[in-house]
DNA sequence: GTCTATAACTTGATAGAC
DNA sequence: GTCTATCAAGTTATAGAC
């Protein structure tokens, strides 16, 4: 049972919005307190360290992906349906939390050495899922035979702005919005379909 | 003619690569001193400043974007073939500069108030020029009537994992690269077009 | 142009009173 | 838990000798 007290949460929840706005590095812990209402050294009545705030953020988010991933692999097995979910996630998870979001895409290389090597690993982990799903895709014949890794990468750096843009889609446009990044993603833009 | 000396040009080099692998805010002078095999004081006999690095790489970036997106209109009027040569400019601009690219798409936000509110305005603008070859492709039924926007932000942000991942294609590949970039954002990766 | 020395300030984090 | 006071180290930038 671990306890967190809202004010601990109120502290990750501001530092998250700072690290956003202007980076890991550039954010005092000053700035933080500031944010809080408190003087710097209270602050270490609730956290470790400044990097430890850094690491729950990504952390946390590395594994929602990761959890999801393993529930839509289990749920489907057609692999076009697999990735149309993994599309849905991302779009969900980027609406409805920006900010880590952001710091987990953006920020997780100034964690420690120890840190980053197994962030980039559980990256390496979720990326090998994706794989898996086109190559069974293009087995079956359902996906186009373009390398893998284009388009894996193609697809997850072309949901990325869903959280870095400041634009927030309302919540009732949310359906409309994943309905035209499947389209895009999986027809493109082109209306004549002389392919 | 301005004359820029070799000593010069080495340190806007070295400092993109830092801004690049550590981010502006965690790069000290002294890091790019020592990159360049200089005491932090005698980078101030050829810089101004350290933010001066940033501005630079920045905004000249932002102008090769700019020509790129005028050239295109002034060439084509094809708004599909537009598309097209501004994904391959975008392409061929990030497998040549990645560090430029990444620094411009990532650091600007550390620049001056007034720089930001600059470089904000250009990136608006170039927005907005992309968007008006949308409408033209929509109106001659070319383009899917899918919201502008969001079929914008996806190619861009599409693009940006070629100068994010550490896997720069060798150039031998590079048009191979293109011609499945754009047949992915033109006609998806689906192989059946039953649409 | 490059150096040593240093100014002026900010950083993350701690000690100890209350 | 919160505060004041403080520390040691790091920050950008400058002055002035050579």
């Amino acid at each position: 049972m671990t306890e967190i007290s809202a004010k601990k949460q109120r502290i990750y929840q501001e530092a998250a919005r700072l690290f956003q706005d202007r980076g890991y590095a550039a954010t005092s812990m000053r700035a933080i307190a500031g944010a809080v209402d408190l003087e710097v050294s209270s602050l270490y009545s609730h956290i470790r360290s400044k990097e430890e705030l850094l690491q729950e953020i990504c952390f946390r988010t590395a594994g929602q992906f990761m959890d999801a991933m393993q529930a839509i692999r289990r749920k489907w097995d057609n692999p076009v349906r697999q990735l149309e979910e993994i599309i849905r996630f991302h779009t969900r998870l980027a609406l409805q939390d920006p900010t880590s979001a952001t710091v987990f895409s953006d920020e997780w290389k100034h964690l420690g050495p120890e840190e980053v090597k197994s962030f980039v690993s559980m990256r390496r982990n979720y990326e090998q899922q994706f794989l898996e799903i086109l190559v069974q895709g293009q087995r079956a014949g359902l996906i186009r035979d373009l390398p893998r890794h284009w388009i894996m990468h193609t697809i997850i750096s072309g949901l990325a702005w869903l959280y870095r843009t400041q634009h927030p889609v309302p919540p009732d446009e949310q359906e409309h919005l994943i309905q035209t990044l499947l389209a895009m993603n999986l027809h493109g833009i082109i209306k004549s379909q002389n392919v």
